[in-house]
DNA sequence: AAAAGTTACGCAAGCGCTTGCATAAAATGA
DNA sequence: TCATTTTATGCAAGCGCTTGCGTAACTTTT
């Protein structure tokens, strides 16, 4: 080997314009495609950069232009070690998203404190904007934000008097269409087996089921509002105890699948059957692997699916940091109703 | 209001220095507990950083030490959609360690060319170091990635031959366990249901399936082992076409309790009993809501949480950037053989 | 009491990039 | 041909932080 040697690829800008022979101000606006810069030149910075395998700093371009171009979700880390979840869809919508707009995802996994994680995001600056998930019914978050000046958008409403943007399943169009099928299938006694009450989405659920009923001159019984978490097991432990009780119910309507399929094991335990002594309605989020098609029979739903929400909640961030939208977006995604065989005239 | 005016909190080293009436190098050497500057000092600093709310600048500070103080978790966008994958408990492992130890995690999914987004990672220096999962048994990664000097830590191992670090399952020996079970059972006509050829820990747990039958002066048929996928769907096709061929095996032992739930599910298509007719053993991950104590009869399964492979992985490349750590550190989960009601004597 | 050593802190040079402004060269107009 | 505009590029000042080195002001030593 005679002394020849390898040219250490230009790793960063002050080397790639060195080499080129240009300032660094030509190759940074070269590689922007600045208006300034003609055709000709364009071209040849990009390719002695293509070849030097050049990427420019992403800390340092960060600083110099004052984003981070990448956004943060916030979310307990629970949300992960739950096996029933729609977190992990969400997710999934999200980080297409991301991707696909060449911005970074950072993941801001919270124990208890969240309010902590989102200060230190906000004065950290490592993030351009956050996205937050499951309000409460009366949620001090808003305002928090509102406050630190940091951009984000909420997956799911609340009440909060403060404007801000969100992505939205229509619970109360879905849980009231739900409702009144059955009621105008001739159910009366109808278990509506729903999430935890602190949850906006579960208050409007609540709402929206007995609104079905006074639509149509009826009222339901408080009771008849259950405020479970949404697993498997809560529905099945929820259905068993109203099945074996006075009065049984001939229909539930079910916050999720996974609601849905406890219902089912329950309906089953006591020995009779979905959609010919008990009817069955959910809502479906389309979980992967937890489709209201699954079971059997298969479960009459509304079907919104998630992943798009994820894909909507980015989207949506994403412009709201680039100044493409200023006014609070909110959208309220549309549902299907689909009869499948799981419910049947009282 | 007689011109009062609330002080803009201290967003930045320089105002937090003047207002305290000291140099930028004080704070910021108060604010990192260098030895130099005495207690009272010290105190006087983080009290007013505390009421400003001051935080660094993480991308000023990546800047001037040189390090994001961030991992990349890079991975195939479909491994968040897939509805079954041991993944999201990988995830689950990784975020706790990640934020306990103070750093950041950057979600990079892609969606078919893996190398450009390892590629980016370094060159645009955003993370310090990257995860990466599921190797092939000649894995180009590898090469690439020390080529790149971008620390990095394999969930997996692979045959290459350079040194890296890695965390696996004990495939081989849990494999030879299982079949060798099987084998002093009685059974002969053993099944495996196995993952794809092309992925390291399928190569492995094949090997170790002949190395069980092999150990005891038998020999097992190649087409005994069944390169598929990782579903509960192809465990069932996979089974069904073996119990309905020619010579229908005793037993099966099965890559994952999704595979193995097909197979059950396959089992009782033929009219048979797992447990009794038919004995089945699989590696359970301990994945969210997927265990082999959930099944019924309850599968008899090597067990190794995977969560906990998520915690070590992040553990390993944090010490790895950090220098903790010089030579490559290889893990082999430990794991342990539950004998339960899904096998019996042929 | 002078020399030497400590202690507490400030100066200023980066980290690698972007970008407003200045400037030289080329093109255009009168 | 000279003034004016346009085009192409460079200079240098940041972005907000860290840190090596330097230096007063004190302590301690002899």
């Amino acid at each position: 080997m005679s002394g020849k040697r390898l040219r250490k690829s230009a790793t960063d800008l002050k080397s790639l314009a060195a080499q080129l022979g240009v300032s660094q101000s030509t190759v940074s606006r070269a590689l922007h495609g600045h208006p300034a810069i003609p055709e000709t030149t364009r071209r040849r910075v990009q390719s002695a950069a293509d070849a030097a395998g050049y990427r420019p700093n992403a800390r340092a371009r960060s600083l110099a232009i004052g984003k981070a171009e990448a956004i943060g979700l916030v979310f307990p880390l629970e949300r992960l070690q739950l096996p029933e979840t729609n977190f992990v869809d969400v997710l999934a919508g999200i980080s297409t998203v991301v991707t696909e707009r060449n911005y970074s995802l950072l993941l801001s996994p919270f124990m208890d404190d969240e309010t902590a994680v989102l200060r230190k995001l906000a004065s950290s600056k490592a993030v351009d904007g956050v996205i937050i998930t499951r309000p409460l019914v009366d949620d001090p978050r808003i305002a928090l934000l509102n406050s630190l000046g940091l951009p984000y958008v909420v997956h799911g409403r609340t009440e909060v008097d403060a404007p801000f943007s969100y992505v939205d399943t229509d619970n109360d169009n879905s849980f009231e269409r739900l409702t009144g099928l059955l009621l105008d299938y001739g159910h009366r006694r109808i278990v509506a087996v729903n999430g935890l009450a602190h949850f906006r989405y579960a208050a409007a659920r609540a709402a929206a089921f007995h609104r079905a009923f006074a639509a149509r001159g009826l009222s339901a019984r408080a009771e008849a509002v259950e405020f479970v978490s949404m697993t498997e097991q809560t529905g099945y432990e929820t259905a068993l105890r109203h099945l074996r009780g006075a009065n049984r119910p001939t229909a539930f309507v079910c916050g999720s699948v996974f609601q849905a399929r406890g219902v089912y094991r329950a309906i089953a335990a006591c020995g009779l059957a979905v959609g010919k002594d008990v009817s069955v309605v959910a809502h479906d989020d389309g979980v992967r692997g937890v489709t209201a098609l699954e079971l059997m029979p298969p479960l009459t739903a509304t079907y919104t699916p998630i992943r798009k929400s994820g894909e909507l909640l980015a989207a949506t961030l994403i412009d709201l940091i680039e100044g493409k939208r200023n006014s609070p977006s909110r959208t309220i995604m549309p549902f299907d109703l689909i009869l499948r065989g799981s419910v049947q005239v009282a």
